[in-house]
DNA sequence: TGACTTACTTACTAATAAGTAAGTATATTT
DNA sequence: AAATATACTTACTTATTAGTAAGTAAGTCA
């Protein structure tokens, strides 16, 4: 049994990603729920409560996955992170940060406030893992690992949002662009 | 003298890349010129109509600045093109390109299809210079011409994205990034 | 001079938005 | 059994939205 608060959460994410923050309003979510526009002000106060929350969640998840993946070669972990953007191609969603990212001058002050915080969590764990790879002599590129970060999080943000305007598999192609370009700066078996 | 229909457009889209097409309403737009709601409403009957005339405005200003570039080397031309996002990190735009592609689905049919030809118009024109650069053999670079003309547009439309979030200067680290891998792969001197 | 056009204003409408106050059914606790 | 908390619904309010209908002042044209 999936809590309402948690079902509200989810289509929230879903709204957010696919039409945007200013695009939806409660009687969307009410609707898909058949419950009542009040009863999500039950659960969330106001819309700003709720995309906080949308943001937190997003953050959770990340957090647990890059848990899971820690113990796998840095190159797999990284593969893993891209991995994760193929998923929004099939429900026409683009990600949070791209979304959320280009709606950050009308959005309320809460919600800036968590998306920087997730926006540094990602940067910081896309870094660390280069740092430590290139120390490990696992990966050996010439740009920094910052801009290496820059890259990929910009090319697969960006590659979403094109891939709505054009009607090419611009995501498709972005990942396997990236993937190369890590795995020919990868040391195998050390 | 400029016109009170053109006054409009250009107020409009730095609405759209600032705030994003659904925070903006014409009462905005009218305050900010002085004059009454319905006077927007005379030039534009429709939110979508004055929409899709800022794509168009941009559209022609694209295809302008292109023409005034011909008769400068291919490398000279994109780097005028990188150049032209500089501009909007000072009033705190995003390109129109990240804004209303991340608002897709959201947005009226003429919109939609007037972002395709825009989108259309400038990567057939940086594969052009880079397939032309190519066979002159003033570019060589190992990517094809439409990764190259990709790794561009996305790095550019998210690092005016990501600018906002962290506050870190991303665009000119990325402007640099991106000329710096063209210059590598250019041959001064033919 | 009279008809018509341009560029508006005034004064609305209908729809939708977020948000609230008060009530209710069901389960849980004391 | 009584009190309380949970998870809602019903019925609203207030603000804002895009859009419209009718009127007007200033210029243009025949």
């Amino acid at each position: 049994m999936i809590s309402t608060r948690k079902k509200i959460v989810v289509i929230a994410d879903q709204l957010i990603r696919s039409i945007g923050y200013n695009a939806f309003s409660y009687a969307d979510i009410a609707n898909k729920l058949n419950i009542k526009n009040a009863a999500i002000h039950y659960h969330f106060s106001t819309k700003a409560d709720l995309g906080k929350a949308v943001i937190e969640e997003t953050r959770e998840k990340f957090n647990q996955n890059t848990k899971t993946w820690e113990d796998l070669p840095l190159i797999e972990q990284v593969k893993a992170f891209i991995e994760m953007y193929r998923k929004n191609e099939k429900n026409d969603c683009i990600c949070f940060m791209g979304s959320l990212g280009s709606d950050y001058n009308s959005l309320p002050d809460e919600m800036r406030a968590e998306l920087q915080i997730a926006h540094d969590e990602i940067t910081t764990w896309l870094i660390t893992r280069f740092d430590e790879g290139k120390k490990t002599g696992e990966f050996n590129f010439d740009e920094s690992s910052v801009e290496m970060s820059n890259m990929i999080t910009s090319g697969l943000l960006a590659s979403l949002i094109l891939e709505r305007v054009a009607k090419a598999d611009n995501l498709e192609k972005m990942c396997e662009t990236l993937i190369k370009r890590i795995d020919k700066n990868y040391s195998y078996g050390k």
